[in-house]
DNA sequence: TAGGTCATGTAAAGAGTTACATGATTTT
DNA sequence: AAAATCATGTAACTCTTTACATGACCTA
């Protein structure tokens, strides 16, 4: 999956590890990051396989390998990005915790599932920053789907958000404990 | 994470690697699974640590390891319970190729994304039909949380189809094309 | 009797992160 | 002068899946 992201990245023109990088946390991080571990010899390994070819960059005394997508690059993404999309059931690890609350007293539970809301908040904050300024700086009709991800991942945190304030609204209200037996027993 | 999971599992009662990883398909596939090359060795894992102890069960020629939680095994995944939920920021895979979709015809990306909304709605249903069952089997107060995380589920394969759909709809509709310069020229 | 389910387990491979190592340049 | 950023890279570790191995029992 990397490797076709970087190529992805690479369609728009030449780019360092570090580049990539930077682009990925700005553009991608909501539903896709990686780090420099993986980055740089997810680099080689596509060099190897010819699919891109780097030059040496110094400008002034700054050292950089920019690496530049090659046909048999543009291919292979192509095939790919034509391929279907296959819908992985995905990791939310918020729920994992959350599905066993009952044996969490309810204050508790009401105590974290706020704390969650505000630390969901903080990060849905970042991206509607970026989704302004982008919106500001670009055409939203040159980058259409750029621009649907993005709202997909404010709209993701929004529903995160207002399911767990819903929860929370229901611990509140609802006189039954929604805790389990097991728990009060122990 | 996995090793909180079975201890969570385990304190409704004993339970074999094999009836664990039933569980698990069924009531939190949506949100976590593991398989059995996971599942087996986390559980001699926790053996080891004390938290949980086996006893072989033979049922006519059945042969059984019902594990059974053990009170440091309480302490430690109600401890892990307890602990503020992290939001990690989880990878939505099937984003990743729509960032892209620029490089793609606007034909090909709405047969794919059309295609892609089948295969999300065939998931949902499985859901659905779970919550169905759930709903009529148990008293939802009784699980209140189980409860929740599976509506979590239900409204969440809901939002990604109607984002879908609305992208789908955009492309249909408008007549910009939303490809990249790029693109036309190879 | 063949295929499906029940049941446990291991070995290899994959994909990734974290931590470290290095060094220049830039900002405070 | 110290801290942050730019820039590349490796090694160890973690967590996980896939594939295989084994064997019994059940059903069509």
């Amino acid at each position: 999956m990397l490797e076709y992201i970087i190529l992805g990245f690479l369609m728009y023109g030449g780019k360092s590890g570090y580049e990539l990088k930077q682009r990925m946390t700005y553009s991608t991080s909501y539903f896709f990051d990686a780090s420099f571990g993986s980055i740089y010899p997810a680099l080689k390994r596509l060099e190897q396989k010819g699919l891109i070819v780097y030059r040496e960059s110094v400008e002034g005394s700054k050292y950089k390998k920019v690496y530049q997508i090659q046909e048999s690059g543009k291919v292979v993404f192509l095939n790919w990005l034509e391929k279907p999309i296959i819908f992985e059931k995905a990791r939310q690890d918020h729920l994992v915790q959350i599905f066993f609350y009952e044996f969490l007293s309810k204050e508790k539970a009401i105590e974290n599932l706020k704390m969650f809301v505000e630390e969901v908040g903080s990060v849905a904050n970042q991206l509607n920053e970026q989704k302004e300024e982008a919106t500001a700086k670009h055409s939203i009709y040159q980058f259409y789907y750029r621009y649907s991800t993005m709202l997909y991942g404010i709209d993701y945190y929004r529903f995160v958000t207002s399911w767990c304030n819903e929860l929370i609204h229901k611990l509140e209200t609802d006189p039954q404990t929604a805790q389990s037996e097991c728990f009060r027993n122990i």
